[in-house]
DNA sequence: CTTGAAACCGTACTATAGTACGGGACTTAT
DNA sequence: ATAAGTCCCGTACTATAGTACGGTTTCAAG
């Protein structure tokens, strides 16, 4: 396999591998006569990775989990639970968030008279500040 | 105030409020003999960003926000309602996230022969590869 | 009147996870 | 044999939210 098939083959692009071999994530192998050739070894360590990164770790902590003896249960699952714990405090988070935003948007909703509850909590106190920020939206969390 | 001072009324840095205004999301006022000027109203605002930030919406959508006519609570309410929205799609994102990694590391945890359930979900496949990856393992999520 | 703190300003760097670009080398197909 | 398509490599750019730095004024106290 040369890179192009490796990055097909893993769902990814060229550029993807390239910057994971930056990374220390995946090897890269000897070149022969120009372009370097992959194996059947480096897709599954390329699917891991992703699978690893789906399951909410970061590269960094997807390298940790790679470099793990494949013996050491104990480390693996160390690492699960960091990870278990630092969902739960965000999903605490943003239920709070959510019931906070909800309840404004509630009380807007309910139309009773003076300001909107939501420009209360954060919109324009006074305003005849700055020119408008730079581009479009942008959708996030 | 001058800059110092209403960093520290709004609890951030001075370079946070410098930050801001080349966002166009704090003014500049006109500078008196050198250093600029803030009042109030620049405190009320830089609180309503701080605000907003802390409801999870980004700095991009606090613009938009104090942007808003504070009559207009219909935009009000559809911009915290799409926040809702994304909110709870991500909530559901990282509940079943976490129910997938908890399955995991029961599985490994009841410790049933064979390869740590875990690992063989995300981690070395066969593992000659790279070196490791750059630093310490750093805190996500 | 001098020293030190604070303000000003532009630029560059942090982290995270890539994406994009440009030039040169090499391979493959017509 | 020439053109198209890959590959290789370094560098720079995207987004987000700042932080840090270096140099130049200006301000206030001693």
């Amino acid at each position: 396999m040369k890179i192009g098939d490796l990055a097909k083959a893993g769902g990814v692009s060229v550029e993807t591998i390239r910057f994971y071999q930056r990374r220390g994530l995946l090897a890269e192998p000897p070149r022969a006569t120009g372009a370097r050739r992959y194996g059947h070894a480096d897709l599954e360590r390329l699917r891991s990775i992703r699978a690893a990164q789906t399951a909410g770790f970061t590269l960094e902590e997807a390298a940790v989990l790679l470099a793990l003896n494949p013996e050491d249960r104990t480390a693996a699952r160390a690492l699960a639970e960091t990870r278990i714990v630092a969902i739960d405090e965000r999903i605490a988070t943003l239920q709070a968030l959510r019931a906070a935003l909800h309840n404004l948007a509630q009380d807007c909703a309910r139309g009773d008279p003076g300001p909107c509850p939501i420009l209360a909590a954060f919109g324009a106190p006074v305003r005849e500040a700055a020119a408008p920020a730079t581009k479009a939206p942008a959708q996030s969390v």
